[in-house]
DNA sequence: TTCTTATATCGTCACTTGACGACTAAATAT
DNA sequence: ATATTTAGTCGTCAAGTGACGATATAAGAA
């Protein structure tokens, strides 16, 4: 069950031997905001790796300072975990960038593929997933307000784009077409969630299924929205 | 953070003064299957709601008993979560019956549709989903084998019986044909996980969200299928 | 050098937390 | 009634666990 902490209780930093002047050291001195963002980034992997219930000291230890020192930058876990959260989950997010879902120069199919290899790498990666997982799973509702405005309007895009390129219309229901979108969109994070989190990485590359699921989306919104016409 | 286990610490079983007989004794004396039981239930509630992590003496007051009785039906905390997983988790998986997705008396599209409001409703519960997720990011190995070889043959039917109404050929590739199959399963898994994790709960209803994902992937299976015929 | 300042650590406090030996008392048998 | 069994509790131990006051020491300024 907590194999994994176990290992982190082991090594020790430095030598207990009494060292002189700077020999031994295992921390150099680092100016603030150099130490501080080093602290944030092994945190977020720390967080990320055991959940947010890990210990501060298993944490200190992994940055090889002492737990003390964690306190001189944030004033509590609770702060430590959310600046991780903010600069970790909203921060990549905030960092995509789908306008060219919107060039009409290229197929809806191309920038699809494009869009999502891109997705599917630079925010759905393993350590995201896990932060985010934990962080809905722990209630805490720094997920869902800014990151879901986000992905409303990207499914919006997205399903009216493609719709376009059909030349069909989406029904009048907005919310209903967010969850069009959502049938694309749910794929891929699945499809990420399954084989980061769940460990289920089968032959498949990631770019030829998420290239199948793009054609099963835009083949499949044709049926649904031609079924719809009249 | 951790507003919600405060709330825990807070109630306190029974009163303080002494009690003659039963009078006033809040855990009246149940037969061992029965305790038993009854704690496992709720120990499922409990560790769904607020992690593996979650402690032995929260979950004694939720269950109104001592902690110390928990170690009298559970060597320890670990074996007690993998009774739970057990249970709670394969448990419902197991009584899962997709034998009605071959029955080619009916349309693939309603085969489908019946089995996957079913499948939301009956596994894909908001307390089936924690577990699995908790357990799955502890990196409890519980998860995967067992109900990934379901998945498997579920996943092989569903495509099979598709592209069997539509009249084309599945690809040679099997692994590629799961993928495929993941595109409806992952579509539908991650709305539940939207919806009783994220707190994600939209307007359309379950149903009919989970409809059109059904004519996206049969319809899309068509045009993917069509793409390849060649 | 010497002084100053900010980086970093030590040691500890108060409270948790899994585990369990020793005990109490309710139900059942004799 | 009395003895036996067993469901259930009390109290405590040892290892943590977040937080922080007091202190040491490296690096730049004087």
């Amino acid at each position: 069950m907590k194999a994994k902490s176990a290992l982190l209780t082991e090594r020790r930093r430095g030598s207990i031997t009494k060292r002189k002047r700077n020999a031994g050291r295992a921390t150099p001195r680092l100016p603030h905001a150099t130490r501080r963002a080093q602290i944030l980034s092994q945190a977020a992997e720390f967080f990320a790796e055991y959940g947010l219930t890990a210990q501060t000291r298993a944490l200190a230890e992994v940055c090889g300072v002492s737990q003390r020192l964690l306190y001189r930058f944030f004033p509590s876990k609770a702060a430590l975990i959310e600046e991780v959260y903010k600069t970790e989950i909203a921060g990549p997010f905030k960092a995509v960038w789908f306008a060219d879902l919107s060039n009409r120069s290229k197929s809806v199919e191309d920038r699809l593929n494009q869009f999502y290899r891109e997705y599917y790498d630079q925010v759905l990666t393993q350590r995201w997933l896990r932060l985010f997982l934990y962080a809905s799973l722990a209630d805490v509702g720094m997920a869902s307000a800014y990151i879901s405005a986000i992905i409303t309007h990207m499914l919006e895009v997205i399903v009216q784009e493609t719709a376009h390129e059909l030349g069909l219309e989406l029904p009048d229901d907005k919310a209903l077409c967010h969850e069009l979108g959502w049938a694309l969109h749910g794929a891929i994070s699945h499809l990420a969630i399954r084989r980061r989190i769940y460990s289920n990485a089968n032959p498949p590359s990631s770019n030829l299924v998420i290239s199948k699921y793009v054609r099963v989306f835009v083949e499949g919104l044709r049926g649904v929205l031609m079924a719809n016409r009249q």
